[in-house]
DNA sequence: TACCATGCTGACCGCTCGGTCAGCCCGGCC
DNA sequence: GGCCGGGCTGACCGAGCGGTCAGCATGGTA
């Protein structure tokens, strides 16, 4: 970039801000915004505290771009994830599950900004992005809905199994809970079965694995 | 008590030591262990610092006891909703929603412990918890299996969709959701409606209000 | 070579943290 | 009255916090 352009007060998306950002993130999806120090982090990413205040201006800014990371990745679930209009509930859900799994940190941070009782500007966007992924699977589930089943409370139960499931993921073998029933994907399925009487259990179509 | 018995270390149970306790507990429920410091709680509780740590050796002591509170809380839950046998599992996810709503600190307390990734002493707590709950969720449900469900799934799922529904309160009136299911106790009767077939929508015997 | 912008750092600042302590207050007992 | 013991407090402590800053190192330009 030539002297002109330089963004002083905003040099992010450099490599190193990326290390950084990479550092912090587990970090604050494991202990929240108060349970980690600058120091940490900079410890994390290898480089120095001032170093960490040089490419983001304050904790809140790194936790927020942090955040806006998750979001993001957060985000492009629903992309990935497809409409369950084709394919029905089954795969709809064992991907969710996946997806889930393969984005602890970010589900983490998400799960816990929605526990926060206070009204911060953070919590309200993942309440928008909650309410987002939520209607859209609303929107996209109503095919499903022969049951007689309303796809509000059907989206509701399936990522509230999914995502409780995936909480109590280390409880489970100390649990009654079938041997079967621990493995997430099948768990899924479970779920997608009970609550789409369409289809019974009559789709082994599970084709597409990766 | 005599001088003999002056339980010099272990002053619990008196009234001002729970004053701190009941000033703590919505605190440490809000913002986490991290999140609240001991002169917060002090101002909270209407006395001064030096004497919170006169009840409680430590801020960890506190948030342990603060938790052993509403670890109680929530294993009542177990008694005081009673068993799905008889009533099916309408009234069942009712009263279980009701409860939620009407513990909010606990519940809360308990989803941050079951986030956080670190093993700790009280994670593991809250893990049995969560194990004692769901088994005897489990247990109790065997007869609501007729739709061919798997009972460990169920639970699950109810438990999960409830959650969920509770986490999500502040976001509903933003999304498709049906108005109707807005409401708590309509929503869980709709996730018993779909996950118990065999009762279908022919219960109507909501005759337990309170 | 001299220059300079830029990425980065050690040292430092004021402040709040969890925790300590000497001593005040006050009701019960002689 | 004098004494005493326990509930309670203001004042204080070292440590660690978020944040700042002057200056070092380095590589491109002339």
């Amino acid at each position: 970039m030539h002297p002109a352009t330089a963004q002083a007060a905003l040099p992010e998306e450099t490599p190193a801000a990326q290390r950084i950002l990479d550092a912090a993130r587990p970090l604050f999806a494991a202990r929240g915004f108060d349970g980690v120090s600058m120091q940490q982090v900079a410890v994390a990413a290898g480089v120095s505290k001032a170093n960490v205040f040089h490419h983001f201006a304050s904790k809140a800014t790194l936790y927020r771009a942090v955040l806006r990371r998750s979001a993001d990745e957060f985000r492009s679930l629903l992309g990935l994830l497809g409409d369950p209009q084709h394919g029905g509930l089954g795969p709809f859900a064992r991907a969710h599950m996946r997806h889930l799994h393969a984005n602890l940190e970010s589900v983490g941070m998400f799960l816990r900004l929605l526990g926060e009782s206070e009204l911060t500007v953070q919590r309200q966007q993942a309440e928008e992005l909650a309410a987002e992924a939520l209607d859209s699977l609303i929107e996209s589930l109503p095919q499903g809905q022969r049951g007689g089943h309303d796809s509000g409370a059907q989206a509701i139960a399936l990522l509230g199994a999914n995502l409780l499931h995936l909480q109590l993921r280390h409880v489970l073998p100390r649990t009654r809970l079938g041997a079967t029933l621990r493995d997430p994907e099948r768990f899924a399925t479970e779920v997608a079965r009970m609550l789409d009487p369409t289809a019974h259990q009559t789709t082994p179509e599970a084709a597409d694995p990766c």
